[in-house]
RNA sequence: GGCCUGGUAGUUCAGUUGGUUAGAACGCUAGCCUGUCACGCUGGAGGUCAGGGGUUCGAGCCCCCUUCGGGUCGCCA
């Protein structure tokens, strides 16, 4: 039978105390992370939240404690009262190893059953059972850190928009299905049968119309959902620090502002100085071209050029094929990256396994060569292989000796992917880059338009509401392809931390731009008809961005999981191990809503 | 929807060419122990080899199906 508190009051976490504190009385609580007995001396570690402390149990000095002490098992909770004391030997592996409490008095508030795993950082235990037992994985050191750690980061994100007179308000979670995007996650109307709200995919249609309503700057933690497969970092509901301005026009109005939270939010989590100036910029183009991603890791080098010059009289039908590529605005080209120093590092079966993996990123294949350090070259397309090309390419692409080669040829867009992810590939593979480095950059100018070959239209790259930049806003109808947006996205160490772009805040443009989309005027009504008419009665120009709050902490606890920093986060199936949500509901429950499952 | 990958004591893993009673470490448990801190020492318990089917004289191991995880492509305006 479990003892009371009867009163008790806590006179420190666990973790706070030091030598300033010997000869107090303490009172702790906490959990037992292990004991130690040693026959009439018995070590407790005391473990809460802050820390652990060394609790002493002595048999010739309070025997009837002692005995009650010797029950004690690992993650029973208890309440200990006695006095700080100094150890007689000392340890520097945790901040209170100077220090003990020896126990006057003991109170069991809880037993325990013998947990499924044990409760350490150093046990490696397998995601399911973690999961299913996510309660217990939670008390782990590393994942309470990382919980506080993103506390840290709202903490931060709250009080710098605070002074900045942004304003904190909640937009519905029960919201209007938008088929655009993102499958919505829908929830059934008891009262209207056969109708559904939706989950918000984003605030991004409350959050304009709270500029229009005049609120001037506001912001949300919001919750967003999205009923699409998982990734390591993608999970089906994720929080979004959702930020809104009015009275803004371009880009540097918005991102000037927004560079002071993410220093803030570094300074204040893991003390980093991310420097006075402003954040660098690179253009999409610029990305796409040099790193074959809108979100690049320019940690390290390994850049893509352009060799389709180098190869425009070759044979080689798949170079051939390639640059005679015109699909709509889609065209084509051969683009290299150079690994320096990689012939010797790569043998030939290791070759064999960049290609396969180009495949896996939708290329055809993948080409090759190589220089030896003494100038003996190798290729995968050796018969079309002139001695121009190489000259060609020892100018073009800085060949050397020692020298490996990757070439991609196909449509621009296939080259990109495939050779950005041969460089994520061979830098991860060879520990091109120092994993400390933090390297924080905007990409701006993105595209308005993307071409989509399956429906045969132009679809909007970030959505139907971005402003295209003033000199561009006459190629919006001319040449869709190469206007370019007021938007933005903020990238770290190659991971898109958010991104955002400057609002459409004309009707007549917003009209225009649904017409280059292909809406109809119906289309229009139907899906976004509350949303177009509040642009009639005095729009403020305004624009914001989203931070996605997972990643952002992700990249802050340097996790590779997502769900290293979500409390209850759902596995690849998005079902929850733990509640083992969903679950079918009561016949009684269907029924009301007037739904039959068809199964 | 596709591809890759995994499931063996409570946990993490090993398990030879398909061949005797499936092992180790940690954990758990009992006893001893006054300065441990991954305490130590001695003993003990603990297995539906994910589930089902097949091949075989014989299956943890080979084959098929199912199931539950992980990674990834598609998808994520």
């Amino acid at each position: 039978m479990a003892d009371l508190l009867c009163g008790l009051k806590r006179t420190g976490m666990c973790g706070s105390f030091r030598m300033e504190n010997v000869g107090k009385t303490a009172v702790v609580f906490g959990w037992v992370q292990r004991r130690r007995n040693l026959g009439s001396l018995l070590f407790v570690d005391l473990r809460d939240r802050s820390g652990i402390v060394q609790v002493v149990f002595d048999e010739t000095t309070k025997k009837e404690v002692f005995e009650k002490a010797e029950k004690l098992r690992s993650e029973y909770v208890v309440a200990v009262k006695g006095t700080v004391r100094e150890r007689s030997s000392k340890t520097d592996k945790i901040p209170t190893g100077a220090i003990e409490i020896i126990a006057d008095e003991l109170r069991i508030l809880a037993e325990a059953d013998t947990t499924p795993f044990e409760i350490n950082d150093s046990s490696n235990v397998n995601d399911t059972l973690r999961l299913k037992y996510r309660y217990l994985d939670l008390r782990r050191p590393s994942l309470q850190r990382n919980l506080l750690m993103r506390n840290e980061i709202t903490k931060a994100t709250r009080a710098y928009l605070d002074e900045l007179g942004f304003v904190e308000i909640e937009t519905p979670m029960l919201g209007k299905s938008t088929p655009e995007g993102a499958r919505d996650y829908l929830v059934p109307s008891r009262v209207h049968p056969g109708e559904f709200y939706a989950l918000p995919q984003s605030p991004q249609l409350y959050k304009q119309l709270l500029m229009i309503a005049g609120m001037d700057r506001y912001y949300q933690i919001a919750r967003c959902f999205r009923d699409e497969d998982l990734r390591a970092n993608r999970q089906p509901e994720f929080t979004q620090i959702d930020i809104e301005m009015s009275f803004v026009e371009r880009i540097e109005d918005v991102i000037y502002p927004i560079e002071g939270l993410i220093k803030r939010i570094f300074l204040s989590t893991i003390g980093l100085d991310l420097g006075e100036g402003h954040f660098r910029t690179m253009t999409y183009r610029e990305a796409m071209e040099n790193y074959g991603s809108d979100k690049p890791d320019t940690r390290f080098g390994l850049k893509i050029v352009n060799v389709t010059d180098v190869f425009k009289d070759t044979e080689f039908k798949v170079f051939k094929d390639a640059m005679e590529i015109a699909v709509g605005p889609i065209r084509g080209s051969v683009r290299a990256i150079n690994f320096k120093g990689g012939a010797s590092k790569l043998s030939r079966k290791e070759l064999d396994a960049v290609v396969e993996f180009a495949k896996t990123l939708g290329a055809k294949g993948l080409c090759w060569l190589t220089v030896s350090d003494s100038g003996e070259i190798k290729s995968s397309f050796n018969k079309f292989l002139t001695e121009k090309n190489v000259e060609d390419l020892k100018k073009v692409a800085d060949l050397k000796n020692g020298d490996a080669l990757f070439i991609a040829s196909d449509k621009d867009y296939v080259v990109f992917n495939t050779l950005g992810g041969v460089r994520l590939m061979l830098a991860n593979k060879f520990d091109l880059y120092d994993k400390n480095l933090y390297d924080v950059l905007w990409i701006t100018e993105f595209p308005m338009f993307e071409w989509s070959e399956e429906e045969n239209r132009y679809m909007a790259v970030h959505h139907p509401f971005t402003a295209p930049m003033d000199e561009d806003v006459g190629l919006c109808k001319s040449d869709p392809s190469k206007a370019r947006a007021k938007a933005y996205d903020l990238v770290i160490n190659g991971q898109e931390a958010g991104g955002g772009s400057i609002r459409i805040h004309s009707r007549d443009l917003q009209k225009e731009m649904f017409n280059i989309l292909g809406f109809s005027d119906a289309d229009i009504q139907n899906k976004f008809g509350f949303f177009v008419d509040a642009f009639n009665y005095g729009a403020p120009p305004h624009g914001g961005l989203a931070f996605g709050l997972d990643r952002l902490t992700m990249l802050l606890t340097k996790d590779d999981s997502i769900r290293d920093v979500i409390a209850f986060p759902k596995v690849q199936t998005a079902s929850c191990l733990m509640s083992e949500a969903p679950s079918p509901v009561d016949d009684k429950q269907l029924k009301e809503l007037q739904i039959k499952i068809d199964k």
